[in-house]
DNA sequence: TTTCTATCTGCAAGTGATTTGCAATTGATT
DNA sequence: AATCAATTGCAAATCACTTGCAGATAGAAA
């Protein structure tokens, strides 16, 4: 590793620190490797799926469950249920006004999630909704492109 | 019980069973009452309810269970969860056209699904959806009106 | 820097929902 | 009535967490 990229990740470090203690957290190594992982991503990811990279690395899955858990009541990260009874977690988008929540695609042939900024409806579609209710999440399935292809 | 009500439940049961071996299933007496029940409710129901009541009279809850899944297998039945990880069945209406498929809107207070004949996302919406892939099946969560005002 | 202690962690065992294996039973043809 | 795949009951397994507890540790205080 160069010594600028020991510098890029020094300063991620400090930066996750910061923000873990700033939510009232103590820093701990299980801590903060869960919420880099979690910043890595770019989709919601289960606990499965993250304690299968952080055992090896000689965390327990609990932890990692109660870290998700904690980080999650610290408001750092949302969690999400798609639909087949796992939980997912993604970071909280800090800026995003609507609660850091957003529409979620799910492939019903991978699995995979992709995460969409927002989804507008038409003028019709909307009145209906709220005719109905207060819609708090939207959920898309369907086949991604690369399982349709293949 | 009077003969009138006699005749209707006998006509309630023709009914349910030409409706299960439509589907292709064997119409037991197990099928026959959770299907029944699922009809009976207003709103979506868990396994562990029906199994409440259909256990003292005899059946097994696998069975229950089983059932359940044939049920929505057979597109008889839809099953939601809510997200508290436990999936709540309830009868699809059978005057639907469009096989299930259509956009359902679920108030994730009181469980209640409720049907979207369509959904239409404005243009940005649409070319943004199909860049990720075919969106085949649209879900809403969020409070009723109800259960909003409530 | 060391001390202190509430917060965390690892390990193992516990839950509750759901699923499965399998032998026995049963619905619906033939 | 015979046949036999679908279905059932029972128990055990699995999955996705959750919890209890004793020992470790972060970080505030001395």
């Amino acid at each position: 590793m160069k010594e600028s990229e020991l510098d890029a990740v020094k300063e991620e470090v400090a930066l996750l620190r910061e923000i873990i203690r700033e939510a009232g957290l103590r820093c701990t190594s299980a801590r903060l490797a869960v919420l880099q992982r979690l910043r890595q991503a770019d989709s919601p990811i289960t606990h499965a799926e993250l304690a299968e990279e952080l055992v090896p690395l000689g965390f327990d899955k609990a932890t990692v469950f109660r870290n998700l858990s904690d980080l999650t009541d610290a408001g750092l990260v949302i969690r999400t249920e798609l639909g087949d009874h796992v939980w997912r977690f993604e970071v909280r988008d800090p800026n995003d006004p609507d609660d850091g929540k957003h529409p979620h695609f799910v492939c019903v042939d991978c699995g995979r999630v992709t995460c969409f900024s927002d989804v507008v409806f038409d003028k019709s579609t909307q009145k209906r909704a709220n005719r109905i209710g207060r819609v708090t999440e939207i959920l898309l399935k369907g086949h991604c492109l690369e399982c349709s292809s293949a």
